[in-house]
DNA sequence: GTTAATGCAAACTGTTTGCATACGC
DNA sequence: GCGTATGCAAACAGTTTGCATTAAC
């Protein structure tokens, strides 16, 4: 049995010490929820889906956990109508937010659309030091939009 | 003495009655403030100025009277680092913020920039019912960037 | 006089902090 | 055993709500 070269994003346990985080119970189902496949979510959401399993994981655990996620690069945050959020997908693209039902997708970095992000910065920004852009599309998904027309 | 046939921006009172909002000393004031040229402002700093000179000014009627400017259209809201941000010029076009000082810029939308507001719908929100788009850059301003060389 | 705006206070949400205890290493 | 993670509670900021009073029309 020998160890994988480079540590898999399905073992999570692997994850967390490669990432320098003391293996825990609560950490551990953090991990199994938000890197099984490519998410957003709140810090209530995922508190309420943990408790399920972790009757007793308080909110300051997820706060701090998901927070040490970000500050490790595993997560991105950002924030759409007041609310923060944490992308499992760390890559760079666009949202969109449903402004009924509050669904978000990821937006593809297609060949045209991931030239914008590299070359397009307004002239008017050459004297900042630019960190990162965050583009966010606003409007109905396709189920509440066909619901509005009933 | 003839009424002008559009009402001015630079006449508050006329903008509260032609938007149909009555005229009262606080609502005035905080149109005075924030149409007086394009800026962006937070609640907490608009009541802080005003109450500069309605000391009884309350949250309660900021947050109010902000919300109404936005619901008529004089005023755009949107987010940055969690705060509720108001913006004044209500044109489309995009932010950068300044993630040390929290100075918030508009960019033009330049020529090709404002091709860009128009065209590039991502195919994938094709069956979305798009209702506008958020764009911001974040990093640091020129002044925060030069002192944090030092 | 009718209707809407205001101010006050309280409620509420999301997030952060302090600290004693429990537990991974 | 050492040092960090956890849970609890409290603090905190920003925002919203309820309601009696006041003021615009």
């Amino acid at each position: 049995m020998r160890k994988p070269a480079t540590p898999s994003n399905h073992n999570p346990t692997a994850l967390l010490r490669t990432h320098g985080l003391r293996v825990t119970p609560q950490r551990l189902a953090v991990a199994e929820l938000v890197f099984s496949k490519p998410m957003h979510v709140t810090a209530r959401i995922v508190h309420e889906q943990i408790r399920q399993n972790h009757p007793a994981i308080s909110m300051n655990t997820v706060y701090l956990t998901l927070g040490q996620f970000e500050a490790c690069g595993l997560l991105k945050r950002f924030e759409v109508h007041g609310n923060i959020v944490f992308d499992s997908n760390t890559s760079p693209h666009d949202h969109a937010c449903c402004n009924r039902c509050g669904t978000i997708i990821d937006l593809d970095s297609s060949p045209s659309a991931s030239s914008k992000h590299t070359v397009q910065l307004p002239t008017q920004l050459k004297p900042w030091q630019i960190e990162g852009e965050r583009r966010i599309w606003m409007g109905l998904c396709p189920d509440c939009s066909s619901e509005s027309v009933l």
